[in-house]
DNA sequence: TCTGGGGTCCTAGGACCC
DNA sequence: TCTGGGGTCCTAGGACCC
């Protein structure tokens, strides 16, 4: 059966959940990620904002320069997430097999479904009106056999738009557009294929596939399947919503102000890994690798991973290791300017061996479990292994309470392998 | 103009093993 | 004694996406 892929891409879709809380933003210049003067980047524009030249991902104090009067906001994610709800929810009618590719664009596999929903273009509107009329949101849909071109023809389409590109017309469809249009195709990819005079998707079609090898390796094959427009490999290839574990957790914190304070880095990296062991318990997921990212002043970037003799899920494991990281790689003078704490190598309950638990650490996994159901009722800031610590008891993270029997603590770190 | 935060995937080199 | 080659794990960094 001819497999039908469905791309919905919401239409500024911050900006639109906004206006709907607040018409009077409608039709002015609005940008969307924090105030005009702070650190940060737009995370959405209105198309008022984008002819002054706005965009997304633009630091907001040259969004301020370029256009003056806009509007700052500094953007409600629950909102955003309930709006995202409520379009999965209306994408579930039409089919089973739905996902969310990120907060505002959807993948929905349409294969099959002629009998129930009509032809291609006829389902493809119904949806778009059922999206306006219950979320009074716009989106644009792109219509294909792949999920690679059903993105690209919904971009396309945008604003407000509908395309369906037929079976068999994907290369003639993909041909004339630049290669940017290409997810996956960045700023660096663009530049190389520049340097060979390979501006459209057509003339990448045109190439040898040894060619491309040859000079762009794995990377440069998959380039020339989609230039065909298929999904070849990796993630485009897979099953719509085929529900998959996350492979990696982090949060990271950038300072308002550079900063070579240790008790106030020391103090974020806690709360960090307070943040991202919470979300492996949520996931029901254990970590064996914990990473640190520092970045200076200058934007130069580090990291230093560590790997665990065990996975682990406590904020107090993560903490440490995070914190030995730290002590490691900082130079304690260089200001720094963001932090970060990752969890990978994830692997799920079955893969972590609970006969081998410690008593003392099941019960400190139990501790923490309270703690998720406490910060659950009383919020976030209600209990904290950061916030309670003052430097006093700080320096003693050196010594041990963070770290349980038969390791190593943050000082021994280098011994460990003896 | 001074650059967020959350992810995924890829590459490359070194250690280590057979 | 002048050096092989594959496989896997680990670490660091980078491109890219929304």
């Amino acid at each position: 059966m001819q497999r039908l892929i469905c791309h919905v891409d919401m239409d500024a879709f911050f900006v639109s959940v906004e206006e709907l809380f607040n018409p009077s933003l409608k039709d002015k210049p609005v940008v969307v990620g924090g105030k005009a003067n702070q650190r940060g980047v737009v995370a959405a524009a209105s198309y008022a904002a984008r002819k002054f030249g706005v965009h997304s991902a633009m630091p907001l104090r040259t969004a301020a320069q370029l256009c003056p009067k806009a509007i700052f906001v500094e953007g409600a994610p629950h909102r955003y997430r309930e709006y995202s709800k409520k379009v999965f929810a209306i994408l579930n009618r039409f089919s089973p097999q739905v996902e969310m590719a990120s907060i505002d664009e959807a993948f929905i596999d349409l294969t099959g479904t002629e009998r129930l929903w009509g032809p291609p273009l006829r389902a493809a509107h119904a949806l778009h009106e059922s999206i306006q009329t219950e979320t009074s949101l716009r989106c644009s849909l792109g219509l294909a056999s792949s999920r690679l071109v059903a993105k690209v023809s919904s971009d396309h389409a945008k604003p407000n738009g509908v395309l369906f590109v037929i079976p068999g017309q994907e290369a003639r469809f993909l041909a004339p557009l630049n290669i940017r249009k290409i997810p996956g195709v960045g700023k660096k990819t663009e530049a190389s294929l520049h340097h060979f005079g390979i501006r459209r998707v057509g003339d990448l079609a045109a190439l040898e596939e040894d060619f491309l090898a040859s000079h762009f390796g794995r990377w440069g094959l998959a380039l020339a399947g989609k230039a065909r427009g298929e999904d070849a490999g990796g993630w485009f290839d897979s099953d719509v919503g085929a529900e998959e574990d996350p492979k990696s957790i982090s949060h990271e914190h950038t300072f308002s102000d550079d900063t070579a304070d240790r008790d106030r880095i020391e103090t974020t990296l806690m709360k960090l890994s307070e943040m991202v062991a919470k979300r492996l318990r949520e996931h029901r997921l254990y970590s064996r690798t914990i990473q640190l990212k520092l970045r200076d002043q200058d934007f130069s970037t580090i990291t230093r991973a560590c790997t665990l003799d065990h996975a682990t899920q406590l904020d107090s494991e993560v903490a440490s290791a995070a914190i030995r990281l730290f002590r490691g790689a900082w130079d304690g003078a260089t200001p720094v300017r963001l932090v970060g704490v990752h969890a990978g190598s994830l692997q799920n309950a079955e893969g972590q061996m609970n006969l081998l638990e410690e008593p003392q650490t099941r019960r400190l996994r139990e501790a923490f479990r309270s703690i998720d159901h406490i910060r659950a009722r009383f919020g976030d800031g209600f209990i904290s292994l950061a916030k309670t610590l003052d430097s006093n008891i700080r320096e003693k993270v050196h010594e041990n309470p963070f770290d349980l029997p038969g390791r190593a603590g943050p000082h021994k770190g280098e011994d460990e392998s003896q």
